[in-house]
DNA sequence: ATAATAATTGTAATCGATTACATTTCATTC
DNA sequence: GAATGAAATGTAATCGATTACAATTATTAT
């Protein structure tokens, strides 16, 4: 049989508010009142209903956060992070994977305020700001993470995308490179929209007219990064050197790669946008752009539940944290002698 | 201001029994009447408030997992798979970080119960039985996930760690090796200690008297295979190939490799538990056991929600699902010519 | 010992839904 | 048009906590 509080308070001789203010540590419990309920209790296995505690106060301790791909290892250490702040403030976490679809992406907004939790953390699609903004409106607190979300009022942590593409290929030009093609997601993700922007600054800096051919994009996902590389690397107009938006679509490139037979950095090279174990240990080491990802994931944390705790913040100052990528160079590309400049 | 089921029935002229109604899709409610009260709920905007529904109806829609370490990648995808599953029935995920360490399990699983979630899938440490045990009685639905737990009656879903083991020993006996070390996690966790058994039982088969210097043990992750790999190849008795025991150590150990400049296959054979697409692109591409690891996260909320929707069902009678592991021969052994048999 | 004050404890409303049961309305039959 | 049964709707208790306010008990001052 379920133990209620009703159960607790008349089994130890007092009222449920005396065992309510037990529980929430309340002061003006006499010491050996305390002790008394306490045992009852332990003895009764008594184990606190949090759903009617939620109700109730109108607080939840829980935080919702909808990534795009749980199967990414991005992803993993951005709900490794959240969860270890979250927890660290006393919160819980729901975990839900938006899988980069705006519609999926929708239900899960609703879902998450439906279930009252105190605050959310969203790598937006970028397709639903109509109802983000709603849900801002009607109090929830929510972090962007990872992408920009244009017209909408809320905090945001970011990664400076268009200054670490611009120098992966900043490397790759300054290696001789010259022919140099981008593997990118969609561009109404605003990481899409600003790597491409970084990349085309550094091809424009370096004078070298854009080639809309050796642009590709699609999805942020491994199977895309693998068919798009093959396209690029199978056309007449090649490139000599390719950048790959993210890891997902990195992993897919290097798959492709070597499905084709080609050799790193001889007959390709290859800058990769975010780092892994695997990237260093990889034959040969992955020249990458490391994102400090789980910091991204500890700030929106921080953030949200600094938002949600002081309740008399103003919510029209919105902070934007950018974080600083940086170049670890390896292997994966060469100096071509060519190198005009 | 919040809007509740009050304001709708307020508004639209009815009681808010028969709102209810209308949102719960029960029968016996006139077509004019739902057609007015659904129209007032998009005109008021109004969203059921789940933690009073779940109060009331003593269900939640959601199950928690507790996984071994969100940041590997075997847990990732089973993050992915349960979260699929469990969006097919309708229930969300609360996903929690136990760390492997017992006492963030221990906390987890009190939340979760405290919160009332339908059932919970657990990836044990080995050591909070007696908790899991009150659970079960107190009617939470517990599946089992990964590692079997000694003395506690309920479903679990595993691979056959023994024969998976077996399997990848045999493989390097076949091919000549005699010096075989294992880089293992810890035998309480039942992971470790079938994986053990698999590596003693091939080698027993095949003659070869067992070697505690080559039998290395730690937790299961990166930095513990990469440290135990160091210490059985740095030792004066090193072994010729290594078993490694999951994903983590083996990502560890191919680090270690790295670091100390040894060639795979011709200075260290090696085989390793759990695929990836990183150990098919490798150089040389790894030999590995596969796991059906999406499955396993498939199977288990599969049985979780049948338990928890049958109501009837018999408390007693547990499954024990056992799915099939596959050696997947790659390049990172070499036939040594003492192949004597 | 009594009044005044402080410290404890209790009563009952409340959060926002669901639902058993009661009541009203409607349709059908004679 | 009244009686009957079915369909639709409403009333109020309930889930299990929290908490404003009231009531009681203990302590201190006079």
């Amino acid at each position: 049989m379920k133990i209620n509080i009703k159960n607790v308070a008349e089994k130890a001789g007092f009222s449920t508010a005396t065992v309510s203010r037990v529980l929430r540590n309340y002061p003006g419990v006499r010491e050996q009142t305390r002790k008394k309920i306490l045992n009852t209790i332990s003895e009764l296995n008594y184990e606190i209903n949090a759903v009617a505690r939620n109700l109730r106060q109108k607080k939840t301790y829980s935080i919702g956060i909808i990534v795009g791909n749980v199967l990414s290892q991005f992803y993993s250490v951005i709900a490794k992070s959240v969860e270890d702040t979250a927890n660290k403030y006393g919160y819980n976490v729901i975990l839900c994977n938006g899988d980069e679809d705006p519609e999926k992406e929708l239900n899960y907004l609703r879902v998450l305020k439906s279930n009252r939790v105190d605050g959310i953390i969203l790598t937006p699609t970028g397709k639903n700001s109509t109802y983000i903004k709603h849900l801002i409106n009607s109090g929830t607190r929510v972090v962007l993470l990872d992408r920009l979300l244009e017209g909408v009022n809320c905090d945001t942590v970011l990664v400076d995308n268009a200054i670490g593409a611009y120098k992966a290929v900043r490397h790759l030009i300054e290696r001789g490179y010259k022919k140099i093609g981008i593997v990118n997601g969609y561009l109404d993700r605003t990481t899409g929209a600003e790597r491409l922007r970084g990349y085309l600054n550094a091809l424009r800096e370096a004078g070298i007219t854009k080639d809309d051919s050796l642009i590709k994009m699609g999805n942020f996902k491994k199977e895309n990064g693998r068919k798009l590389t093959k396209e690029l690397l199978n056309q007449p107009n090649k490139p000599e050197a390719i950048f790959t938006a993210n890891i997902d679509i990195s992993i897919g490139a290097l798959i492709a790669i070597k499905e084709m037979n080609l050799k790193i950095p001889e007959d390709i090279g290859i800058v990769c946008f975010d780092d892994s174990d695997w990237m260093s240990i990889f034959e040969p080491p992955i020249t990458v752009i490391r994102q400090p990802v789980y910091q991204l994931g500890s700030q929106a944390s921080e953030l949200l539940i600094k938002k949600i705790e002081n309740e008399q913040n103003d919510l029209s100052i919105n902070n934007r944290i950018i974080l600083n990528t940086e170049l670890i160079i390896r292997k994966s590309t060469r100096k071509l002698n060519n190198s005009i400049k």
